[in-house]
DNA sequence: TGCGAAGACGAACGGTCGTGCTATTAACGC
DNA sequence: GCGTTAATAGCACGACCGTTCGTCTTCGCA
C-alpha cells in the first residue's frame, strides 16, 4: 500500500466518522485537512471533487459495515439467533467503528432522500442490499422452523428494520437506554 | 394581523417546506429571500439570527403538525380506530402541507441528533410530546378493550412509531409504495 | 548518482454565507 | 392627511466554501 493510499484511507476514516455527525454535505475539504494536518489542496488532490469524496466516503462506510455487522452476524447459528445477532451488531456498529454520530446510513438516508445524483443512487443500492440480507436471513429462519411458514420474509425484514430505526432514534435523540 | 406578521408567516411556510428537503442548516437567508421576492436584509430583520429563524421554523412546523395530524386524528372514535387514524394522518401530513421532502421532524431528528443547542432541545421536546400522545391513545385503546390489557402503552407507541419511520423511509428513499 | 513521478503545499480565484449598518418606503393611529 | 413607526432595501464586511495552479519535497528505480 503506497503512501498515497495510506493517506487516502486516513482521510476516509475520518470523513466517515465526521459525516455521521454533520452529514455528507457538512463535510468540508478545509476542515478535514485541518483535522488531519494536511493542506486543503493536498487533501483535495486525492479526490478532485467534493462529490467524489462523498462517494468514496460512502464506499468506505459500506465496507466498514460489512466488516462490523454482516460478517460477524453470519457467524451466528442459522435462523433466529442470526437475526438477533444482526440486530445487536447493527445497534453496536457505530460505536464499534468509533463513530459517535450514530449509523452512517441512517444519517445519509435522511439527508439524501430527496436529492438526486450518484451519491444518492449508491446509498439506495446499499439500503436495498441490506434489506435483502435481512430478508434472506428471515427466509432461513422460516426454513429452520423458527418462524411460522406463513410469515412474509420481506415484510418481516421491513418491520424489523423499523424497530431498528426507532431504537436508533430514541437512543440518540432522547438519550433513552431502553432496547 | 399586521403586514409584518403576514410576511413572517409566508417566510416560515416556505422555510419549513424547504427544510424538509435541505435541512434546517441548509436553509439560507439569501435563498429564502430570493424565493419570496424579498431582500436578504429585509428577511433577516424578521429574525435577527439564523438560529432564531430555525427555531421559529420548527415552531411553525409544530403547529402545522397539530393541525394536520393530531386534531384530525382526535376526531376518530376512541381506541384502535383512532390509532389507525394517527398512522394515516401521520403518513399523509407532509404532502397535505404541500411539503415534498417528507416529515419535517424525521428530517430534523436525523440532522440534529448529535448537535446541541436550543433548536435540538425544542425538537426533543416535540418528539417526546408526540410519543406521549401516541401512548395516551394506546392507553385508551386498552381501556376500551380493543387491546389486551397487558400491553405496555409506551412500548407499543414506541414500536408503532418504528413502523411509521421505516414506512416513511422506504416510501421516500426506495420509492416503494407498500404501506 | 541522477531522474521522473507522486504527493503535499501555499496562495489565490470567484462565490456564497451570516450579519451589521444606514437609508428609504410603506402602513397605520390620531 | 399627517406624522410616527414598522417594514424593507441597499451596501459592505469578514469568514469560509470548492476549486485551480504553480511550486517544492520526497522517494523508488535506472
Amino acid at each position: 500500500m503506497g503512501k498515497g493510499e495510506v493517506t487516502r484511507n486516513a482521510i476516509l476514516e475520518h470523513a466517515a466518522g465526521l459525516a455521521t455527525k454533520v452529514g455528507l454535505e457538512g463535510l468540508t475539504i478545509g476542515g478535514l485537512a485541518d483535522d488531519l494536518g494536511l493542506s486543503k489542496s493536498g487533501l483535495f488532490a486525492h479526490f478532485n471533487s467534493k462529490e467524489a469524496l462523498q462517494l468514496a466516503t460512502m464506499e468506505f462506510a459500506s465496507s466498514r459495515f460489512v466488516e462490523a455487522v454482516v460478517k460477524p452476524a453470519l457467524r451466528a447459528p442459522r435462523g433466529e439467533p442470526r437475526l438477533r445477532s444482526f440486530f445487536e451488531h447493527w445497534l453496536a456498529w457505530p460505536q464499534k467503528s468509533g463513530w459517535s454520530g450514530g449509523c452512517f446510513f441512517v444519517a445519509a438516508a435522511a439527508e439524501l432522500d430527496d436529492r438526486s445524483g450518484p451519491v444518492r443512487d449508491l446509498l439506495v443500492q446499499r439500503q436495498k442490499d441490506w434489506l435483502d440480507t435481512l430478508a434472506h436471513a428471515v427466509r432461513i429462519a422460516v426454513s429452520e422452523g423458527h418462524f411460522r411458514p406463513d410469515v412474509d420474509p420481506d415484510q418481516f425484514a421491513y418491520e424489523m428494520y423499523g424497530v431498528m430505526l426507532v431504537t436508533h432514534q430514541c437512543l440518540r435523540l432522547l438519550r433513552d437506554p431502553k432496547a
